[in-house]
DNA sequence: CCCTGCTATTGAACACTGTTTATTTGTGTT
DNA sequence: AACACAAATAAACAGTGTTCAATAGCAGGG
């Protein structure tokens, strides 16, 4: 059969983007499959080259639900008052979605182009968003720094929680007792910060 | 033909290993397979099974040799006097290997085992060396922490050079303007440390 | 009401993947 | 020279992403 026109194009783009993180969410990061993701929604593999260009751009885009939903909770702890604890809400948040989506979470930093693709804009910007979130705080909490200073302050942080992070989520840093990663987030920027604050003063 | 009996097993091991390293050094990370592999050697895919109990076990053996080679070099950092010139070199030689052999380090920290199959204790023996020569260094120059701090203390220090570094190898934070990674580490270092060392002296 | 045109969907094919197995082939020993 | 042993093969299996000609169903016009 074809042609049932049940759904818009949109529908089911949106549908198999819903189908892919199920997947992902309850197979794993490396668990699925063209066949599997046009299973659920009950079409043909085929169908799916309709909807995306191939299947990276089907994970670029469930990729980019994920940072909207990481963005979202990063921009909702900028409501403290002082910058250092906007930043310390902003790690933690960066970790919860972690855990509470790891899988998820994974696809979106472990997925690399095929082919040496380049990564189109609307994904980039997605990302750029954390980055500049973390300056503007900077801004706040280290006004002492210039422009420059400030840029390598904020890549240099957010790598950091980004790496402390992924050791947790990829349990490759249960050598010889576990600490808790909220222990070694709020080490971090405690430290980190208050460093770069009394350099600022001088 | 069969048995031609010009190699040990442990050579064609060796050579196997050796096989999937130039792979994915010309290739990239994903863009080998056993029939590459086999076919660089001059034997057919099966064979390998005969030395590697899947391509998983290749690829970890492949992983131990290069936690090898960055274990070596972290050591050689080891004979500078002051131990936050020590840290900082170690990192220097973890973001130097990333540089030179992206792809071979890539496959370290990207390569998850099929089936949920558990690390054997030689490889995590590997990663466990790193961990330990920083709380060693840490010992010396944050004398003041206890145990429990320092764990937390290296974990959070190696966790950070380590996001540091995949995102710069990712080209992940390409974002605006090119910042040098070797200035990141520098950061990172220069202020984590010297906020530990302040606390310590209280 | 039927028919035509359009298009969403299919199904089959393609070239590839890792892995298993029976079978063959070469070598060293009796 | 015949045998036993093991190294290596060839072929199969079930899976992968992707392409494309053929088809099935609906919408609009006569």
């Amino acid at each position: 059969m074809a042609r049932r026109n049940q759904h818009s194009k949109e529908e089911l783009r949106a549908m198999a983007i819903q189908a892919l993180a199920d997947l992902v969410e309850r197979e794993g990061v490396d668990n699925f499959s063209v066949r599997q993701i046009a299973g659920k929604l009950g079409y043909t593999p085929g169908m799916l080259y309709h909807l995306f260009v191939n299947l990276d751009d089907l994970i670029l885009h469930l990729n980019a639900q994920t940072l909207d939903a990481l963005n979202a909770r990063i921009d909702q702890a900028t409501h403290h008052d002082d910058p250092v604890a906007v930043l310390k809400a902003m790690a933690f948040e960066y970790l919860r979605l972690a855990q509470q989506h790891t899988a998820l979470w994974q696809l979106v930093f472990s997925h690399r182009m095929a082919n040496q693709a380049p990564v189109p804009d609307w994904y980039i910007d997605r990302t750029r968003h954390m980055f500049e979130q973390v300056e503007v705080q900077l801004k706040r909490g280290v006004p002492a720094a210039d422009e420059k200073q400030r840029q390598v302050m904020a890549r240099t942080l957010w790598g950091s929680v980004h790496g402390i992070c992924l050791l947790h989520v990829e349990n490759k840093l249960n050598v010889a007792g576990d600490i808790a990663p909220e222990m070694m987030l709020e080490s971090l920027l405690d430290h980190y910060l208050s460093s770069c604050a009394r350099e600022g003063e001088k």
